[in-house]
RNA sequence: GCCCGGGUGGCGGAAUUGGUAGACGCUGCAGACUUAAAAUCUGCUUCCCCUUCGCAGGGAGUGUGGGUUCGAGUCCCACCCCGGGCACCA
């Protein structure tokens, strides 16, 4: 295969770029200029280097960020490392190497990774997560969080991973596993750090609506956060003192209660047996709970009758309470109204132990179809004076003849639980709390932030549920802020995502070296145009991060209620089997070896090339051939163009050609970027190499450099190395960075001759090409006539109808 | 089960948003160059039929079935399949 010198060229412009520390793609902070901030999801960096993935998300925001430089636009496009977590953690473990000496190499080699593919970031605003300077702020916003009264300390029923050995928030079980490591999770009861996003919870999902992200990721974030408007009603206990509150958003069924179910966490369920039945029922509840504790969960549905009954409000009708594992403890009240004629898991239930069913809603219209559930909205039956109405009218007058009476309640409840933030772990930015034996928790003061992560010998997870930063009494050992007494450090550490949360504002700090929280770069910045990465962090880090946001909204340091305001998800790449790529099934595709086989620039293209940027896509070994044979005929024909650069052109005429299709090109390009169309962009600038191509092989000594210029440019956000040497080689004398981008004139895109297609019945019989623009029907039809296809198709026939649609199509109806 | 996406040649994918389906690339085939191969260049490449082999003609075709329309890959209804997310959330 061919090869143009992309090693050569690639090693040369990327020193040159690196000249001046990078300065030419510096951000211009508080610039008169319009801005841009285009944002990629900052990496972790693990040990495996980077991969295809990142290639492709980061080559996007590069097209995008070369694209507004040139045209006019302070752009900033920085990069970071998301370096603490259990990624790195483990990383570091499994090599037996100490985190804090592996990371920063881990850093240099993904540095060095994005340097190597011609990334165009504003380097002098990079950031890690790990570095004091950072968390330091990250410890800051806690506190203020903490300030807040958000922050708090409970021991709770975990998710656990025996793998990672840490407890982790909901987010990060998947499926009921481990998140990063795929283990299966277990429910512990640890005192873990809390912080209240449950506050949060309507405001998150409010603003969704203003968004312009992926409808899907906005989907995930709203069943996520789960709101569910309903009532919660008590019921009395027969016999007790005790009242049950249950939680339904479906009020309109009560008069088809025939059961209540309480969790087997629910306390009420050994206060409210009734005591033939205790023992069973104490049985019952400690297996359970043994079970929940171990993660166990039961597919098959359990219970036991408690003896006892509860009272349904409206009709006085007594009715069983049972205890099931089927009913969450965590949601709503932890107990639940049986109706089994109108919900498919308490119709199993009542199957299963042959409890009554009484049906109290029916469809709406047609057939009464009598199938034993129907859980959809109806009419209302068979419940006194609400009989008649529809499930929503129901809900509302049931709810206020109950609220009356003061047995219910209208609650709004979310599925969202409050955010796990304490990670057992070692690798993480320490908690900025004292435990004081006189004070109770004492923050420490900020003038005495960042808390630096001391160095420890053992890092790894004890196991019991203490960090290993327990060992350390040096550090554990302080001094109370507030009483100065002896006191002990909070040892646990933070999770993953605490220092993604407000990334995208340290970049703004960091030429302050990330000394001052500026509002004025704020406002001018924030909040991030675009923002580019994968679709894995749809209920994690994106979540998190708008929840911090807000917050820091609410205190007054951010000016913006939304941190990113356009978001779009790079697809999966797969393997070229067609399969996710991973180790153990040896597809995975390392940058390194294609950057080493084909260059930077035709890695770039081929990403941006293989198909719609949102789709996840197969790799093909094949078809980056044809990227690659294509650049070589680019680094040709410039080659070619050189040789007539002296030359005058004696017909300028000639030339015209050429001129309309670049302008059509540039048209093409520049809405093709604006658009994230980048496949079909590359489409268009292969077509047109192909024109000029033949072009030049038809008039061998025309001088085309001024045209041909035009097209680097074009080409320059795509692949910029072999664009920048093609443009010095021709005697371009800047750098293309600071170059314009081409402009596209609007008269010359009309185009010279217009098509118009004939049809009969609506099918395509022929075409008519004409160079008039807006010809009359009358005009079209006389040109019809004339052609062979009419003879066969339209004349002697009788033509019912003629549709024409200006400057397209001519339709002739026949009749039969 | 529920909620989002999406089904277009041998493959990855285009199609001005209702107006010439298959751009561009890959693969395959043929040819040129070459002692030869590779590389490169040129042409063909949705399927079927007819053919006087002409750069000719006809038919079908965008998951399936129906509908709206002069005209549907694009809009509507039903179904099938694939991918992703959530999953005892009452």
């Amino acid at each position: 295969m061919r090869k143009y010198p992309f090693k050569k060229i690639e090693k040369k412009w990327q020193e040159i770029w690196q000249k001046n520390n990078f300065s030419l793609w510096q951000a211009k902070d508080l610039a008169k200029q319009k801005k841009i901030y285009i944002l990629d999801m900052f990496p972790y960096p693990s040990g495996d280097g980077l991969h295809v993935g990142h290639v492709e998300g980061y080559t996007a925001t590069d097209i995008l960020s070369r694209f507004y430089r040139m045209n006019g636009y302070n752009v900033l496009h920085p990069m970071g490392f998301d370096a603490f977590g259990l990624p790195a953690e483990n990383f570091a473990i499994k090599k037996k190497k100490n985190p804090i000496d592996f990371v920063p190499k881990n850093i240099e080699r993904f540095r060095k990774q994005l340097k190597s593919l011609g990334l165009s970031y504003d380097w002098q605003r990079e950031l890690s997560t790990t570095d004091p300077s950072y968390y330091k702020w990250t410890q800051y916003i806690f506190l203020k969080m903490y300030e807040r009264g958000l922050v708090y300390e409970k021991s709770a029923p975990i998710n656990f991973c025996p793998s990672c050995q840490t407890g982790l928030a909901d987010e990060e079980v998947i499926g009921g596993k481990c998140e990063r490591c795929g283990t299966a999770t277990e429910i512990r009861n640890l005192k873990q750090w809390h912080i209240r996003i449950t506050a949060y919870a309507e405001r998150l999902l409010e603003d969704l609506d203003e968004l312009d992200w992926p409808e899907n990721v906005k989907e995930m974030q709203r069943n996520w956060i789960g709101k569910s408007v309903g009532y919660e009603v008590l019921f009395m206990v027969d016999g007790f003192e005790e009242r049950i509150a249950i939680f339904t958003t479906r009020l309109d069924t009560i008069y088809g209660v025939t059961f209540i179910v309480l969790s087997p966490a629910n306390e009420l369920a050994l206060k409210i047996s009734h005591p033939n039945y205790l023992l069973n029922v104490e049985r019952y509840v400690q297996e359970e709970r043994k079970k929940e504790k171990a993660g166990i969960y039961d597919k098959e549905i359990s219970g036991v009758f408690t003896g006892s009954y509860a009272i349904n409000p409206l009709n006085q009708k007594k009715i069983p309470i049972w205890v099931s594992n089927y009913v969450l403890a965590t949601y709503g009240t932890g107990a639940i109204m049986g109706v089994p004629a109108h919900d498919e898991r308490d119709f199993n239930f009542a199957k299963k132990f042959d409890l009554e069913v009484i049906r109290v809603v029916v469809p709406t219209e047609g057939v009464q179809n009598f199938e034993e559930i129907f859980i959809e909205d109806g009419v209302v039956i068979n419940s006194d004076e609400f009989s008649g109405l529809s499930s929503e009218e129901a809900r509302e007058k049931i709810g206020e003849k109950l609220s009356s009476l003061g047995l219910a309640r209208k609650v709004v409840n979310y599925r969202l639980r409050d955010w796990i933030f304490s990670r057992q772990r070692y690798w993480g930015e320490p908690i900025p709390l004292i435990r004081c034996p006189r004070c109770g928790i004492v923050p420490l003061k900020e003038k005495d932030l960042p808390l630096v992560l001391p160095r420890v010998k053992y890092y790894k997870p004890s196991g019991t549920g203490e960090s290993p930063l327990k060992n350390i009494s040096k550090w554990v050992k302080t001094r109370c802020p507030k009483c100065k007494g002896e006191a002990e450090r909070e040892t646990q550490t933070m999770p993953q995502w605490a220092g993604s949360c407000w990334y995208y504002i340290g970049y703004l700090l960091k030429s302050k070296k990330l000394r001052n929280w500026d509002k004025r770069l704020l406002q001018y910045w924030l909040p991030v145009d675009v923002y580019v990465g994968g679709v894995e962090h749809a209920v994690l880090h994106l979540l998190y991060a708008r929840f911090w946001h807000k917050f820091l909204y609410d205190i007054k340091m951010v000016p913006t209620k939304e941190p990113f305001v356009k978001l779009v998800n790079q697809g999966l790449i797969l393997g070229p089997d067609g399969q996710k790529m991973s180790k153990s099934r040896g597809n995975v595709i390392n940058p390194d070896d294609v950057i080493k086989e084909y260059g930077a620039d035709t890695l770039r293209i081929y990403e941006m090339f293989m198909g719609p940027l949102e789709d996840s896509k197969p790799w093909s070994i094949e078809s980056i051939k044809g990227v690659f044979r294509f650049l070589n005929r680019v680094w040709a024909l410039a080659g070619q163009v050189k040789k007539n650069k002296i030359r005058k052109n004696k017909d300028q005429e000639i030339l015209a050609e050429v001129r309309v299709k670049l302008n059509e090109l540039i048209y093409e390009t520049t809405e093709g970027i604006k658009n994230l169309k980048f496949n079909v962009v590359i489409a268009k600038m292969m077509s047109f190499e192909n024109f000029l191509r033949n072009f030049l092989s038809k008039n061998s000594n025309l001088n085309i450099v001024d045209e041909f210029l035009i097209f680097i440019r074009l080409l320059f956000p795509f692949a910029p190395h072999i664009s920048q040497e093609i443009f010095s080689l021709l005697g371009g004398k800047s750098l293309l960075d600071l170059e314009k981008w081409p402009e596209y004139d609007k008269e010359l895109l009309v185009r010279k001759t217009f098509n118009y297609v004939v049809q009969v019945n609506g099918k395509k019989r022929g075409v008519i090409v004409s160079e008039k623009e807006n010809l009359t029907e009358n005009e079209v039809k006389e040109l019809v006539s004339e052609q062979t296809f009419y003879k066969k198709y339209i004349k002697g026939k009788k033509v019912v109808k003629i549709v024409f649609v200006r400057g397209k199509v001519i339709n002739f109806v026949i009749g039969e």
